[in-house]
DNA sequence: TTGAAAGCGTTACCAA
DNA sequence: TTGGTAACGCTTTCAA
């Protein structure tokens, strides 16, 4: 931290390169008409004063921040992290910069982030899910900038959609488990409505259970969002104790059913010939544990790419390029060891 | 979206309240002298048109933009994650945001992202380790804002430090296998230099190793960073087919040591009468995996609350706190199930 | 407690 | 290809 008077301006660059301030903003841009020779000779008086760029008047002056806001639920998630990097990938070569935050799985933290980040003049904002308070639904509605909703496909969407049906892709395992001869199916984790996707894949995986006939009445207690392995593990010894036949559950992340399937280890219950376990999210570990757990990918990353196409068309648009105001992505069934099919018992 | 002319600005809010812009602008702050029945006469009519305060303008004119830069190597870690949770918890109260950005381990993209961040003129920049290219050093001293390096100890400091000794703490793992009667030790991961944190730990492991008079032959092969749960798992493989009497395994971290106990449990190697696996983090599933994985706990949320404290001092500072320059965390060996004291074989 | 004027550092716009 | 001027929307500073 060096002592400093002041921190030289694009002024103070062009009276040491001989031209004017206007000049010198030109010579910063890659494109834009400056003499070659020109822009040396700026680019040099910068580099000699230590000039530093400032975005913020930038900004200001040409109303364009360069951010895009993006809030997801949380920041410790391997699901949401490799949305973010979708989006980071999909912008890099664009002058866009995420300004990324997280929510914790709170309405009113994510209502505070809104309102702070749409202070910063984003150029567009991307959000988690599709149900918002009344407020937030307001804010970003006024807010003149393009709004995605991912991970989520709205009834009444505000703008651009990328996303699917979390109850759906729950009701892809109900079927897989029926087909394998399951029967006795529970569920683990989505009982909090703060966690709106979790509690979807929930409601899905009921409704799945009632089209076949099954009964609804098998549910683990996981507690407040986010679910982890060790409530993952809690849960699934509840289950067992409440429901000891059960041959079949589904838990809302693949974090929870690590936990189950460590717990099942630790009890000594054999998976998958007593109890079957399917996850969602296709995480890490559901592939390296052993046995290997059966998930649905969601394809992550994808929808973090395709929210960057949407914003590269929309912000750095070539021409008018039509954009279609939803991106539908298929969840897919990945069947792992925890799910072979039984013998009978 | 809505259609709109133009977003009303201070002005627009002054003329509907029938004060000047000084005294919306008074208004928007909490403190601030404004008359209570003023002030609430302000809030009504930017409610009324829907106004949205504009922090680049203000971050320009009052040259405190409310940002506090953090650049971590991975978005996708939880060590990381935890740091940056610790850090926002931190300043919790105050107004300053942070702006978040992930190196993806790799030197040139820590240089660039050093960079854009410093021309949005953040009020402090928190970086991951002490390690840098000249060009992010002279940056960093250049910047005029308090720059707080994480992670590390670094012999030649910038500025500010919160951070512990990787060398060191890997090396209490080597102390712990040779306590627990093992000596033929390996270690998986950590040879990129670009993962600075990982090769710090190698390094000290095998400076270990040599203090106890063992061996240092035994590395595995991880590939580039970041490692991960299926690297760790196909570097034990390879690790066992070279030395299979290996006796004890360091991994750089509990993602690469996860992967490796599963490839144990596929090949049958028991752990830990045959092997012993340690990892580094304390990451969720070296707690809740069966059996648990003994780990190196650094404390990665604690890191983070200390570097807020740092910045809040400094910044937000209650007149003139003395701030101290270093502060160290201790990492802590949390021993598990796969160090348990081996029986002679 | 409130207001007026002068920037903050950049860029849009028009002119040369 | 370059320059001059007037904003951009807010806050600092000083005065009332």
């Amino acid at each position: 931290m060096t002592k400093r008077t002041k921190a030289p301006t694009m002024l103070d660059v062009a009276k040491v390169a001989g031209v004017s301030p206007m000049t010198v903003s030109r010579a910063m841009k890659e494109d834009s008409y400056v003499r070659d020779e020109t822009r040396k000779r700026i680019l040099e008086a910068a580099e000699e004063l230590g000039y530093v760029f400032d975005s913020t008047a930038s900004g200001l002056s040409s109303r364009k921040t360069g951010f895009v806001a993006v809030i997801i639920p949380s920041i410790n998630n391997a699901n949401f992290a490799d949305t973010v990097r979708g989006i980071t990938d999909g912008l890099r070569g664009t002058n866009l910069q995420i300004l990324l935050g997280y929510s914790d799985y709170q309405i009113e933290e994510e209502e505070r982030l809104i309102a702070q980040f749409l202070s910063r003049r984003p150029e567009a904002i991307v959000i988690t899910g599709g149900t918002h308070t009344p407020r937030c639904r307001k804010m970003l509605e006024n807010s003149g900038i393009p709004v995605i909703e991912t991970w989520d496909l709205p009834v009444d969407p505000i703008d651009y959609v990328v996303g699917f049906s979390n109850a759906d892709a729950a009701k892809m395992m109900v079927k897989h488990f029926v087909d394998s001869g399951r029967s006795r199916l529970a569920f683990i984790g989505g009982e909090d409505e703060n966690d709106r996707r979790g509690y979807d894949r929930r409601n899905g995986f009921l409704a799945g259970l009632s089209e076949y006939g099954l009964e609804q009445t098998r549910q683990g207690d996981s507690g407040r969002p986010p679910i982890n392995m060790r409530k993952g593990a809690d849960a699934l010894k509840d289950l067992l104790e409440k429901w000891p036949d059960t041959d079949a559950v589904m838990c809302v992340s693949d974090l929870a059913a690590f936990g189950a399937l460590a717990q099942c280890a630790k009890m000594g219950v054999e998976v998958p010939r007593q109890l079957a376990i399917g996850g969602f999210g296709a995480y890490d570990v559901s592939d390296v544990s052993h046995p290997a757990i059966t998930t649905i990918d969601v394809h992550s990353r994808k929808i973090g790419a395709l929210t960057a196409d949407i914003i590269r068309n929309l912000l750095a648009g070539d021409s008018e390029v039509e954009v279609s105001k939803v991106a539908r992505i298929v969840p897919e069934l990945i069947i792992r060891e925890t799910t072979l099919i039984s013998e009978p018992a």
